[in-house]
RNA sequence: GCGCCCAUAGCUCAGGUGGAUAGAGCAACAGACUUCUAAUCUGUGGGUCGCGGGUUCGAGUCCUGCUGGGCGCGCCA
């Protein structure tokens, strides 16, 4: 970015001169060497305004440019567009930029120390996670670290829904099975819930609880097996999630915001601004006046309040806490609730721009070539748990950031798990396992690596270096590409193109050698190069290992 | 029926704010290890960017109408 940078504002200074300000100037790499290192279009942006062509405009650009550096070789205007042509020391600056900044090459202080709270995965605590929760998990968390680099104060938060009648349905279930497995005469609740895994519940519930338990009354009994299957599944969502990488900064409880009587609180809120009213016994909230499809129901005519109610409450609370931008990760299952949910947030009084909802597409598992099947309602559904087994972490979590969020995901576990060329998760890793043997191996022939830190650069100049070079200056902006866009998986693309012109480079040159000079200045590039996979894999959550 | 997402090479997918001849990986084929890790590299072939209009210097990208697939449209959670 420094390269892109300081040659955009070298035409900002040039246009400035003209009198031309505020004008949006991108610097782009080029494809074609044809055209140079770097290109700009802005004299076709700038042809209607000032009524003259392309080329015309690129000429005075060009006439005006200045070079404090002197990090250009020669300017050549090709159809307006005017192609940058750098001297080798240019790129140089990139490799001591690297060695600067090292772990913080990328990093910036934009976000100023902002609190940002970003919401995900907060799956029901009806069951184990699933892979789809993997997809969000993966994706909030490193959308957070993405957000971290750009200097936000971020929060992960963590959702549960510990209210409601499928908690009630969760003990009714485990309760049945307790029978079941007691020899007890038992009838299982009609929409209880029917995966295994409630039946491993019960056998640890009646560990627990001994005979005593029934002799409680129903209702106490069904409370005690309510909370502790609660636990249980929380606990294995926590662990689940703590081996994916994922760690959240807080739990939140909507049982809270019970305690709290935010339900009220919100509610009253919207009533005071007049959204509400009654019709056929209930009150609703009037989300069509914020570009909703439908009013939505409040509160029930049983007097109950809805899931919406609380999620209101919810956001109220968020705001509260002081953030001043909250994102909401979810599946695009529940996509008809993102209208909803801005109307709310609008109608408690802010402003709905701060609320952003990512939505992403569903996960399917491909296994031999064929797709693994899912039923929510049989309750087999692969869990991420098994998938963590089998592919394990590295190899999930990359998988899963891959794709832009909008597509649908085709996971295919055959390849996450091949120890091979094809899986790109290893190529990555086996470019940043490369580097490190590589200083390994000058280690134990007793070269001084240090030297290379202040080596004289210019030895860099083969075409190869020259491109590994131009990959390493594209980082900051990559990031920032992934950061404007919420989109993660350009930070993959990216690593996989750095790992592919790595491998290039060092597959046709020499690095330890006799010639001391192209020795270091190929050590310099080769720890810069290892310094950017690391920055781009710690973001990901993907290990870095030394040795493969 | 309505809303949103998707459609790019045989397969899986990249292609912010419109920029030059649309890219990568896999698969296929042909090559490269006495030398820093061959989990690597080099080369070849492969395209009506779903279809039709439109906007303009320029469209895979923006608008519009279709086609096909996915998700959602509860006083469920």
């Amino acid at each position: 970015m420094i390269l892109k940078k300081y040659l955009a504002d070298r035409i900002l200074n040039a246009l400035n001169q003209i009198n031309l300000q505020g004008i949006e100037v991108a610097v782009d790499r080029t494809q074609n060497p044809e055209f140079g290192h770097y290109t700009s279009s802005v004299s076709f942006n700038l042809s209607k305004v000032l009524k003259k062509s392309p080329y015309e405009i690129a000429k005075g650009i060009v006439e005006k440019l200045d070079d404090p550096l002197g990090l250009i070789d020669r300017i050549e205007i090709k159809g307006g567009f005017i192609n940058f042509f750098l001297k080798e020391t240019a790129f140089h600056l990139v490799i001591r930029e690297i060695i600067k900044e090292r772990a913080n090459y990328g990093r910036s202080n934009e976000g100023q120390g902002e609190k940002v709270q970003i919401e995900f995965v907060s799956a029901n605590p009806s069951g184990p996670l699933h892979v789809g929760n993997g997809r969000g998990g993966a994706l909030g968390d490193v959308l957070a670290s993405i957000f971290e680099w750009f200097g936000y104060a971020v929060e992960r938060e963590f959702y549960v829904n510990d209210v409601g009648t499928q908690m009630n349905l969760l003990a009714l279930s485990v309760e049945a099975r307790m029978k079941e497995l007691l020899g007890m005469p038992f009838e299982f609740p009609e929409e209880g819930y029917h995966g295994e895994y409630i039946k491993d519940i019960a056998r640890l519930a009646i560990e627990n609880f001994g005979d005593n338990i029934w002799n409680l009354p129903q209702e106490e009994r069904l409370e005690r097996i309510k909370e502790f299957a609660k636990d249980t599944i929380l606990e294995w969502q926590r662990k689940d999630l703590e081996d994916f990488g994922i760690r959240f900064d807080c739990w939140y409880k909507e049982s809270t915001l019970h305690k709290k009587n935010l339900l009220k609180e919100a509610f009253d809120i919207l009533k005071a601004n007049g959204y509400t009213y009654e019709k056929d016994g209930a009150v609703w909230f009037a989300s069509t006046r914020f570009g909703d499809e439908k009013d939505r129901v409040l509160i029930k005519s049983d007097g109950s309040s809805t899931y919406f109610l609380a999620d209101i409450a919810y956001h109220l609370d968020k705001y509260r806490r002081g953030f001043s931008r909250i994102i909401d990760i979810w599946g695009a299952d529940h996509y008809g609730y993102v209208a909803r949910m801005k109307a709310g947030v609008e109608a408690l009084g802010y402003d709905p721009n701060t609320l952003e909802l990512i939505i992403y597409q569903i996960v399917h598992l491909f296994r031999g070539g064929s797709a693994v099947r899912m039923s929510k309602r049989a309750g087999e559904m692969v869990t991420l748990r098994e998938l963590l087994d089998e592919v394990g972490k590295d190899a999930a979590r990359y998988f899963f950031v891959m794709r832009d969020p909008n597509s649908q995901l085709d996971f295919d576990i055959d390849l996450a798990k091949t120890q091979s060329a094809n899986n790109p998760v290893y190529y990555v890793q086996y470019a940043f396992a490369r580097c490190c043997s590589l200083f390994r191996q000058a280690e134990a022939r007793g070269i001084e690596i240090e030297r290379m830190f202040d080596c004289d650069l210019s030895y860099l100049r083969d075409p190869l270096e020259i491109e590994l070079m131009i990959t390493l200056e594209d980082f900051p902006d990559i990031l920032k590409n992934a950061f404007y866009n919420r989109a993660p998986h350009r930070l993959t693309f990216y690593l996989e193109s750095l790992a592919k012109s790595f491998h290039s480079f060092y597959n046709s040159l020499r690095i330890l050698q006799e010639d001391e000079p192209i020795m270091y200045a190929r050590m310099a590039l080769v720890f810069a190069t290892q310094q950017v996979i690391k920055n781009g894999l710690d973001i990901i959550g993907v290990s870095a290992p030394e040795r493969m």
